[in-house]
DNA sequence: GCATCTACCTACCACTTGGTAGGCAGGCAG
DNA sequence: CTGCCTGCCTACCAAGTGGTAGGTAGATGC
């Protein structure tokens, strides 16, 4: 068995480690403290001793997911260009964050689930200013023809959070449709299934109008705004 | 739907109806056989008589779901008309099933994520057909010029049904970002919610022709021939 | 009358749960 | 050396878990 569990590392932080595995993988009410302290290699007690009840546990799991992300996250919208680009980089970033640890994922969607309010509030402090500054972002290129003009913004990126997550989430299960049977790649169907995901939150964002090369004027949605003809798509 | 408390309805019936509410709420684990047994008014081994074991119990309560939904979903597929009228009714009837009780898309969600082995077994069984005649609609659809040519038809199907599920079943918690302060109706901001959710399935899927005033390529689309119907799910 | 079946009950079981009490080895400061 | 703190341990606890044993009131069938 894995014994060289390299014992350097804090003993907190391989139960951080083992929580959040079981947690994801099991729920928080399936898995035991006696699980976790064996997972790590210690009793039940000692862990006790590092978090002083279940709860607190929990919490400490879901904080150092949360920080992990809201460390990442300043960057990808202080680097942002302009455009498409930006939405790009953040929605990538993002895919990139929970696919590199799907229990990410799971364990969010999880908490969301069984704790709806404390999960909403916890929502409201870490991701509404940010959603906020997407939000107009996308206001701004709804007025410039870029984004589609019957996009609701809030709720838009409320799906696209959701998208995101919980297809990730469960993609063992529900993503069972849309595999092949023979293809050994457990890779390249993750990667087929994030690529579409990634193309439905930009398809039902934005416009289609390099793929038809018709410039953004006449428009039935919206009512030509004046000269916005300026901030052409990038050709691509 | 006659909220009948009283114990004219069978009590199995009575059973199933608060083991569903309270395995979706809380989860499976998280729900005690002592539990579902007050909520209904009966001694636990009473309801251990009429489901012989906790699992066969959550096993009876996904049954019900499924053959529920299993019995309104060859209705659409049938009466399917063409074209984006057939996906509309598709979607929107779906919507409506997890709307109606927003516990079914929690349950099938709090599923997916703990046994997603036996999910996607489930899955398979019971959609994989049905996702199979939708997907052949799509690929029509894309050859026709409806359907945008990026389109990953299978698992496009896949990210419709999460996004359908999962925004509804995590609406409490996710949906935070979405909703307006003062605003007291919940109603309303569900609503704003799923009509942004169709919008974004929709809008992903078909190419923008009419909003430009381009006619898609007239090409006659038809319901799926009555020979392939046979491979239609049928009830469990 | 009498046996049987259904639907429910009380009383109990073995086991697991989160959590506590208290002890013990070792590092380290005075 | 003593005294104290850290980190881990064994031993234990009350409460709750899923599940069983066995009994009983009432309806049904012969």
């Amino acid at each position: 068995m894995p014994s060289d569990r390299s014992e350097k590392r804090e003993v907190s932080e391989r139960i951080l480690d083992a929580a959040t595995r079981l947690f994801a993988e099991r729920g928080f009410e399936a898995t035991s403290l006696q699980s976790v302290a064996d997972a790590v290699g210690i009793r039940k007690p000692s862990l006790l001793y590092h978090f002083p009840s279940k709860d607190e546990l929990r919490k400490a799991v879901l904080d150092k997911l949360l920080s992990h992300w809201n460390q990442v996250l300043p960057k990808l919208l202080m680097a942002a260009t302009s455009g498409r680009e930006q939405f790009d980089a953040i929605i990538k970033e993002t895919v990139a964050f929970f696919t590199a640890d799907r229990d990410r994922a799971r364990l969010l969607l999880r908490e969301a689930l069984d704790r709806p309010k404390e999960m909403r509030a916890l929502i409201v402090g870490h991701v509404q200013p940010w959603a906020d500054v997407v939000s107009n972002y996308i206001r701004r290129g709804r007025e410039a023809g870029r984004v589609r003009a019957d996009v609701d913004p809030e709720a838009y990126i409320v799906h696209a959070i959701n998208l995101v997550v919980s297809s990730i989430a469960t993609f063992d299960s529900i993503g069972a449709l849309g595999t092949s049977k023979d293809r050994s790649g457990d890779d390249s169907d993750l990667r087929r299934h994030v690529d579409e995901l990634v193309r439905v939150a930009r398809a039902s964002l934005f416009r289609q109008l390099e793929a038809l090369g018709i410039a953004p004027r006449e428009e039935r949605d919206e009512a030509p705004s004046s000269t916005d003809d300026a901030n052409a798509p990038t050709g691509s």
